[in-house]
DNA sequence: AAAGTATATTAAGGAATCCTTAGAAAATGA
DNA sequence: TCATTTTCTAAGGATTCCTTAATATACTTT
């Protein structure tokens, strides 16, 4: 039962090729604890409440969602639709509904 | 900033047609505090770690993803997702990427 | 290979949040 | 209304997080 978003953050902050003091500013941290801070959110020693979860979600370009997702179909699957359109996205929602 | 985890947590145990003491006993609580943690999370007043939320997901049949997801079209693309087979999911996928 | 630099990780304690308890407030139905 | 079910809340002990300070690992250059 272990928390998905670790791997989830440390993929995607990889993928936006920014470094944990990179992501820590553009998250308006002070240099010196931010690094620590997503260290312990990447390490899976502290967990971000959701307001930071969103925050660095926001900053690396993946769906918030995305963070918390376990199944990797469905991970793969938010990264994918976060990309459409709103249109495109509903369209699609409506012909599985 | 709001974290969507409350509100989405009540919707599907409605739709689960599930009480909050219900739920609370499928998830092996003891009765006198279950129904307490569960209107915390879903009043917002406290958040559940995420060992505790896959565990709520799982008893009502929706990804755990699902409640972290703070984009409408999005969730109900997660939940649609979640009902399909996982060849039907992964060919999904494909097209999408 | 060593030194220097950049990047990432960790321990510890004060700060913040959660979980349990006990009870009260709403909602539902007879 | 009364009884019952269902949901919500305050308070404090228990737990977890955030900051600080320092160490460890990875990378570059010489």
């Amino acid at each position: 039962m272990q928390s998905p978003l670790p791997q989830r953050l440390k993929s995607a902050r990889k993928l936006a090729k920014l470094t944990q003091e990179q992501l820590s500013t553009k998250l308006g941290f002070d240099r010196s604890h931010g690094t620590a801070r997503i260290s312990q959110y990447e390490t899976g020693k502290h967990a971000p409440d959701y307001a930071m979860a969103k925050n660095m979600a926001d900053a690396l370009g993946v769906p918030v969602a995305y963070l918390y997702c376990d199944d990797e179909s469905l991970a793969k699957l938010l990264l994918a639709a976060s990309k459409l359109s709103k249109q495109e996205l509903d369209e699609l929602v409506q012909k599985l509904s």
